[in-house]
RNA sequence: GACCCCAUCGUCUAGCCUGGUCUAGGACAAGAGCUUUUCAAGCUCUCGACACCGGUUCAAAUCCGGUUGGGGUCACCA
């Protein structure tokens, strides 16, 4: 049975790089029908805090990669100090004392020899271990050092792939000789390409947010940033970048991976975004917004029109990039005032309109049912009876209600936004 | 520096394994236009790549070698 890992370090938050091992891991699991073990690499006491490892645990969820088992290797270091005492016997380790450190370190001797390990996404990779130095298996403050606790892990574990980034590659020579030296089978070794900053070089703060909590704070739907992810490396072929993860199950394959780093592109992961987005159920999207708006006292707990907040979430679905949009976007739904650009207020309204906002006001009192298509009536009649450009108009209008130059369709703002509030607001430009 | 990995439009990629169907396809971005109403939505169009050199072959993006470029690793961190 296929049986993979995901082994972060609680040093810090999960990142987008760790987000799709985590993706890639999970993902081969499940279309193999195998195990997925989350492990907890903490084994640096003054580095690992609790607090990242609940960051981590609650970004994979959020992600959506649920394991199926989880183990800590701060709670296995009496296995890690037998099989290490194992290679002292057989004589493949020896013990060192520094004077500068508290007791014995046990250190493996590298033997010397070229190894050539296979690769599911690469083809094969050679390596000389005369360059490689022995290795301090474990550190004379007792605790283990990585590839040790690694190699121990994987083969007890029974991992059966070590699906990992691309930095590892050249601590697996050093690993596949601990797997000979302890007389553990090997696993098959898949290493993923990095993911790159815009300007060159493995993705960091620089350039922009790296931590998948960072990304679901913005905004970003966890289905179109694993959607995202998986294209980073990998295609479903056909010319598709839509897929979901259900269906990425049936088409993965670890052999199909890219050799190559990719960059992040945030554009492109707000374009797929948008695509999430639009096609959201637009009630469910609605529980994401409403406590950004109660945040921001648009509405309050119990005192709002859910199904009127759910229209106007449908208006503006379409054109959003992130969740966090709509509360930017919308905000004149939820204010007693617009919030006035005064650039668009000095496009759009330094010019008097009190006589064709009068006129559009009375043609509203007058409507005899106040739906969207009466309402884009009546404004289609007036702009005829006073011989001018819709547009001449509709600007105007927008800017005085919205306080903005951009939104959706004039008509369906006011229907929603109602007829008073839009009198009201038309008014304070009647001079 | 040593060792290792990688190399198709600005970016993500399809094609490469099993050479000919590739005057290299798609998407994002960018630019232009359309949409009797904006754009940040939609539609149409445009721009744009096989890093270079050599070899194998009737034929190379595809196979081989080298060069160049990029990246990674060289801790009693993980």
């Amino acid at each position: 049975m296929v049986r993979v890992r995901f082994a972060p370090s609680p040093t810090g938050n999960l990142h987008i790089g760790g987000g799709r091992t985590a993706l890639f891991n999970w993902l081969y699991a499940r279309a193999k029908d195998g195990k997925f073990i989350l492990r907890l690499e903490d084994t640096d006491k003054l580095r690992s805090q609790q607090e990242f490892v609940d960051e981590i645990l609650n970004s994979l969820k959020w992600l959506g990669f649920n394991w199926d088992e989880i183990y800590y290797q701060s709670q296995r270091f009496n296995i890690y100090r037998e099989q290490a005492e194992k290679l002292l016997k057989s004589g493949l380790a020896y013990t060192e004392k520094l004077p500068d450190k508290p007791g014995e370190a046990i250190i493996f001797k590298v033997p010397q020899q070229k190894i050539k390990m296979q690769d599911l996404i690469h083809s094969g990779i050679e390596f000389d271990t005369a360059v490689i130095k022995d290795q301090v298996l474990i550190k004379s403050d007792g605790t283990p050092t990585y590839n040790f606790a690694c190699v121990v892990d994987d083969a007890t574990m029974d991992i059966t792939h070590v699906i990992r980034g691309d930095d590892h590659i050249s601590n697996t020579p050093k690993q596949v000789l601990l797997y000979e030296a302890l007389g553990f089978k090997l696993p098959k070794f898949a290493h993923l390409p990095l993911i790159m900053n815009i300007g060159g070089g493995r993705l960091s703060k620089r350039t922009g947010a790296t931590a998948i909590s960072e990304y679901r704070l913005m905004g970003y739907l966890a289905p179109a940033l694993v959607n995202y992810l998986l294209l980073l490396s990998w295609s479903p072929g056909e010319n598709r970048e839509l897929i979901d993860i259900k269906e990425a199950i049936k088409l993965f394959d670890l052999t199909d991976v890219n050799k190559t780093a990719a960059t992040f592109d945030l554009k492109k992961l707000g374009w797929i975004n948008n695509q999430y987005l639009k096609n959201a159920d637009s009630d469910k999207l609605a529980d994401e917004i409403i406590p950004m708006l109660i945040e921001k006292n648009y509405i309050h707990k119990d005192g709002f029109d859910r199904n009127y907040l759910v229209s106007i979430v449908k208006l503006f679905q379409p054109r959003l990039l992130v969740v966090n949009d709509f509360a930017d976007w919308a905000d004149f739904f939820f204010l007693d005032e617009p919030n006035m650009d005064p650039a668009a207020e000095e496009k759009y309204l330094k010019k008097d309109l009190s006589r064709e906002f009068t006129l559009f006001i009375e043609r509203l009192d007058a409507l005899k049912s106040f739906d969207i298509a009466s309402i884009e009536e009546s404004f289609r009649g007036l702009i005829s009876e006073l011989g001018i450009e819709s547009k001449a108009l509709i600007h105007p209008i927008r800017v005085a209600l919205t306080g903005k130059t951009i939104g959706p369709g004039l008509f369906e703002v006011i229907y929603y936004l109602g007829k008073e509030r839009t009198k009201e607001r038309l008014s304070k430009f009647i001079k």
